[in-house]
DNA sequence: ATAACATATGAACAACTGTTCATGGTTTAA
DNA sequence: TTAAACCATGAACAGTTGTTCATATGTTAT
């Protein structure tokens, strides 16, 4: 596709360790890294992941540490749900959310990164 | 918060490593990650990301492979670039793109690991 | 200069997303 | 059994997003 151009050693064009991708995504696996990154795509569903990488909460306590109507937070867990970012158990009326695992951990911290980084131009 | 609780130990709750978050986002730390996913949340800007991820390509190159029309890759790239996901240096009338560095490549493995982790239930 | 090529941009419209509001289902307490 | 507390869900509406279409800018070739 671009083998025949001129000598670059470009020092913009970043490729240091092998690449996961050996081909273009199909259009279903592209689809599919959309809806998760999409997830992560809205304030409010951070602030909630970021509340409960603090403790475990309930749902009416969540929405009183991120000041949403407890509507709005149950409907952003059943997302969050739904893409197994967060786990919950029930106790009597009450349901208990926390975080499932420490994907998200890294994935913060590998946008975070990004972010941090120098405008360079 | 949550600290006058029933002892739990909760197999589905994982606190492994050190949270990278110690206080709830602010509205606009959870913002400027949002915006960040966001980019990420659309199919065809994966399909462009992993498409130069094989090769640095030309827009028309680009457009051809990923089967979308000049324009809509263009105005795609313009926000890969306002986020500093891709990298591009003008040669004559081409515009050449390129993945700027392997935060992407984190990303993507981390995502893929993700979705690849069995419903559990 | 003029024409053809390569890319970028603005406006507009359809599709999607997240909130609010109203309501329904469970569980505890009185 | 009522009533209250806690959470979930459906509909609807406003705001946002991504494409297409038309047009503009800049570059190479004739």
């Amino acid at each position: 596709m671009a083998g025949d151009r001129p000598p670059l050693d470009d020092p913009s064009c970043h490729h240091a360790g092998p690449s996961p991708v050996d081909e273009i995504l199909s259009v279903e696996k592209a689809q599919r890294m959309a809806e998760f990154f999409g997830v992560l795509g809205d304030p409010n569903r951070w602030r909630i992941l970021s509340a409960l990488a603090l403790s475990e909460m309930r749902v009416g306590e969540l929405a009183a540490a991120v000041a949403m109507s407890e509507s709005a937070v149950s409907h952003q867990l059943r997302i969050l749900r739904a893409t197994r970012l967060v786990s919950y158990r029930k106790q009597g009326r009450n349901v208990l959310y926390c975080l499932k695992d420490d994907h998200v951990f890294n994935l913060y911290r590998e946008a975070s990164d990004h972010l941090d980084e120098p405008p360079e131009e």
